[in-house]
DNA sequence: GCTATCAGTTAACTAAAGGTTACCAGTAAC
DNA sequence: GTTACTGGTAACCTTTAGTTAACTGATAGC
């Protein structure tokens, strides 16, 4: 592959690293819930999240998916795993510092979801 | 699900619109491929990008693949399909002008993807 | 005539992601 | 004693993603 183009710059160069940025992001946060759950945990920062009250709020998502999702986020240091020493024992799970580093990416993704639904609503109505 | 909060604000509400907002564009833009073609394309938007070409140049995808994410993306309409009277006949893909608003989220997907890889070297030579 | 290029498609297959159901232990309320 | 809640796990199944190799048909170069 070039590195350098017809004019001489380095543009191919960039533009695979480029590509290759978004390869490692897309590996750790790509997947069906892996967004979903740090966008969640981001919102409810001022709250304590438990992992039965996840469940029950994000839409469609099974105890088996969420909790290898938290494990691997966790191992990530994208969020926080913390056992509360109540009866019956409780999980709480918070957003760290570095998980908030997240926060362009999904703010981009509602913004564009949000424009996206209204163009499929405009050029329904016409 | 409860749409106000004990303060009374719609916190909750909203919170639920924003993760459907995000489901739709992780409906449209999720996959391994569609945001590396998409990423790719604009940045060549300035270059005719031929079929093989982009096979060759997007690291790892099978022509299978490729046809299928190309399909899928025109059908969003992100992307033009054109094709060319050249002899072999040669089909030109290139981003729409809807296809460049998925800048911002191929964008900062790139930047955190940077900025992890140094996170990652950093934690490993401490 | 032989080989190569273009843009794919098709079939047959494996691997990975995700979903479903049942189940565990500990505790607390009824 | 029964039910329900907590935070999961294990086994199984389905769906999606992806691979590999063979093939199309027109054309151009050797």
């Amino acid at each position: 592959m070039a590195k350098i183009n017809d004019n001489g710059t380095l543009r191919e160069a960039n533009c695979s690293e480029e590509l290759m940025a978004m390869r490692d992001s897309l590996e750790v946060l790509g997947g069906k819930w892996k967004l979903m759950i740090l966008r969640f945990l981001t919102n409810r920062s001022h709250q304590v999240i438990y992992f039965k009250k996840m469940q029950r709020e994000i839409d469609g998502i099974s105890a088996k998916m969420l909790s290898k999702e938290l494990k691997d986020l966790e191992a990530n240091l994208l969020i926080l795993r913390e056992i509360q020493d109540t009866r019956p024992i409780t999980v709480a799970y918070s957003i760290t510092e570095y998980g908030k580093s997240v926060l362009p990416v999904t703010e981009t993704l509602v913004q564009w979801g949000l424009n996206h639904r209204e163009k499929i609503i405009i050029s329904m109505t016409k």
